[in-house]
DNA sequence: TACCTTCCTGACACTCCGTCAGATCCGGAG
DNA sequence: CTCCGGATCTGACGGAGTGTCAGGAAGGTA
């Protein structure tokens, strides 16, 4: 990523002036709006220098490649995970515990509505292996994953005579709120409402969870 | 797909002599091991070639480009989309049921662990927007998901009080079931069997089936 | 051997990548 | 206002890989 802490510097390792930020900022601008046109496959240095009205090479200054450009913005969107561990911790049984998971899946399809096109990309290229994605992705879902393993490990009154692996189950929950946050829309033409994905992923959240 | 139907043509339009469907397998094999080693994205047509011994420009001769050859490497391996759904008809109700769900879940894991990299690759290019990846996905997946939605419903009696949305379920059931086995290896370093596995998804989607 | 079909290849034009030396820009010192 | 020096950008290029084509090799048949 070159993306971290605070200062920013160029692939030379200096630091940008302001007007080299402007710059980068819309490069990285640029790449976020093509990437809801193509896929990160099909989308070309010379197209982001094009619509930013720069050369490919100033490109270069800033990015390693059009994945480092891309890794930079997935870390931007994971690192505005929204407010999903504030409602992980606390009671989860009955009623209250239920609208803690509606909670929880509806933050999940806001935050994948916003940054449907990166996270995408975050998710497929961790799963090709880039260790780069990985890292961007494990930092944003573990505090998610060891939260519900924690929460199904609590309420269940750590007895494993259920035969469920808390962080098994944790993953498969985490599974089910990305994939029904990332389906939204095809989902929806066959008549699933966005309420319908809150309740229904909700629902196997908080039964999980409780046992 | 360039393997639809029984009789192989080439690029042109031709059927397939003895010799050339050799070659043509060949292609597919090297494909086939080489992507266990690196991403499509790594994937260059020199190195299948190189792979057989033959030229970069046979390749071409049985396939369009590299996508082509995976897709058709996606399409057999869809095919072999285990007995899963036989176990889905039948009565989902006690034991029996959560057995039935077993089944389901050890199936998928074993399919999986079998196409890991074709499978991958398959899921990835089709959530990127392929049409010809999500149509082979959606051939393979699509009678587990009506069947699974089907089942919700109907062991529901119908009661849609319960505010989850029958497509959305099976849809989520279909998430983890595709998700762990997916990630198998990666569960396994943090002490996840692959009877945790199994148990842990069949209990959810055997609970999320019956209400 | 001569021939014909099937299959494969060398060679090429093209696209895009990533780098570098040098041009351009711009604010501040004089 | 003019000039200077660092900050920023660019044109031009060597390289890797793609995809195509005309023609060459291989193998069967008579």
């Amino acid at each position: 990523m070159s993306d971290e802490g605070e200062v920013i510097l160029d692939q030379t390792g200096r630091v940008l002036g302001p007007r080299a930020q402007t710059t980068r900022q819309r490069l990285l601008d640029a790449t976020t709006g093509l990437l809801d046109e193509k896929s990160l496959r099909d989308l070309r240095v010379a197209d982001i220098a094009r619509q930013v009205g720069t050369s490919p090479a100033a490109f270069y200054q800033y990015f390693k490649d059009v994945e480092d450009a891309v890794l930079c913005l997935a870390g931007q969107a994971s690192n505005e995970m929204p407010s999903i561990l504030e409602h992980l911790d606390g009671d989860w049984r009955g009623e209250a515990g239920l609208e803690r998971a509606r909670r929880i899946a509806s933050a999940f399809i806001d935050h994948w509505d916003q940054h449907r096109a990166v996270l995408r990309i975050r998710n497929t290229a961790s799963d090709e292996g880039d260790a780069r994605f990985q890292a961007v992705r494990s930092e944003a879902m573990q505090p998610v994953l060891m939260g519900l393993a924690a929460q199904v490990k609590r309420n269940r009154g750590d007895k494993p005579a259920t035969g469920e692996h808390p962080l098994a189950a944790a993953a498969g929950l985490a599974a089910i709120l990305e994939r029904l946050a990332a389906y939204r829309r095809e989902l929806e033409r066959f008549g699933v409402t966005r309420d319908d994905l809150v309740e229904t992923s909700a629902r196997i959240v908080h039964r999980t969870v409780t046992g």
